[in-house]
DNA sequence: TTAAACTTGACTATTTTACTATGGTATATA
DNA sequence: TATATACCATAGTAAAATAGTCAAGTTTAA
């Protein structure tokens, strides 16, 4: 059970905009380089952060992005449901309505990882940006 | 971010066992039949299980498998420790004891995957095989 | 003695992940 | 208005992980 990077991606550069944002826009090839994260990987991330309005773009030379709101409205659950990091901890087979596995009931460990990816998705509800670039947290990029 | 069929298989065939078993074995195959789990990757799982001490086995006909422990005894984390199922949220590239991606400090994000990985355990941690055998939770496997 | 069961290790197809490559379009600034 | 510096979009792909299968046993109750 792990991550992806496209998830802890987003998160980390959206953290080094709130950061570093002071008024103007945060270009990619900044990101990149303090992040270590390809440019082209990131383009394809702020592609859909964009569309999911967790950014805006400004086009041109010396454009970047900038984030829509303030880092304490923006949830990390925002921010995976943007990249499609998708939680997801319930694989049945043939799972229909009723059933698992083709079967009339659902499995005996259904509830289980159900409750598992409520608790796991409360944890992101409660977390936002702010909170990463606060306080004791705060740390180098 | 999703389990892996081992984890999940694992919980499912010992919730069957905690089910099923009136003192008696309970075979892989019979395991393998009521879950639609396939009995050679079961082979695979229950000889983890089996290392680690969570089952004890029965050779010959009418063999099979017995919990070491009662049900209620026998916490997910356990399980999944057993199969190695990892809970491991955190990836950094060359992470050292003082920093992620060859920088020396930790990134920005560390403490957050560090706080879900208590997060996700301590859930596991407060489940046992039990929970899932009893009460509403009850199902036909 | 034989069928049912467990044991072990190697092997492999499929899927997912984590990118890279390519070829653009838009625009602020000099 | 030239052009460097951005953003935008789609396709492709190598490597790793997953989810098993295969083969060849050993053990033991009936």
């Amino acid at each position: 059970m792990k991550l992806t990077t496209k998830g802890r991606y987003a998160v980390m550069a959206l953290a080094d905009i709130a950061k570093f944002d002071k008024n103007n826009p945060i270009s990619l090839r900044d990101i990149s380089l303090r992040q270590g994260i390809s440019l082209l990987y990131l383009e394809q991330i702020f592609s859909k952060l964009k569309k999911n309005e967790i950014v805006k773009s400004v086009r041109g030379s010396n454009g970047g992005y900038i984030l829509t709101k303030s880092p304490e409205q923006i949830k990390l659950s925002n921010i995976f449901t943007a990249v499609q990091e998708e939680i997801k901890t319930v694989h049945c087979k043939k799972e229909s309505k009723r059933g698992c596995n083709g079967k009339a009931t659902k499995c005996i460990t259904h509830n289980l990882w159900d409750e598992l990816e409520l608790h796991i998705n409360d944890f992101f509800n409660k977390k936002n940006l702010g909170d990463l670039i606060k306080g004791k947290n705060e740390r180098v990029l």
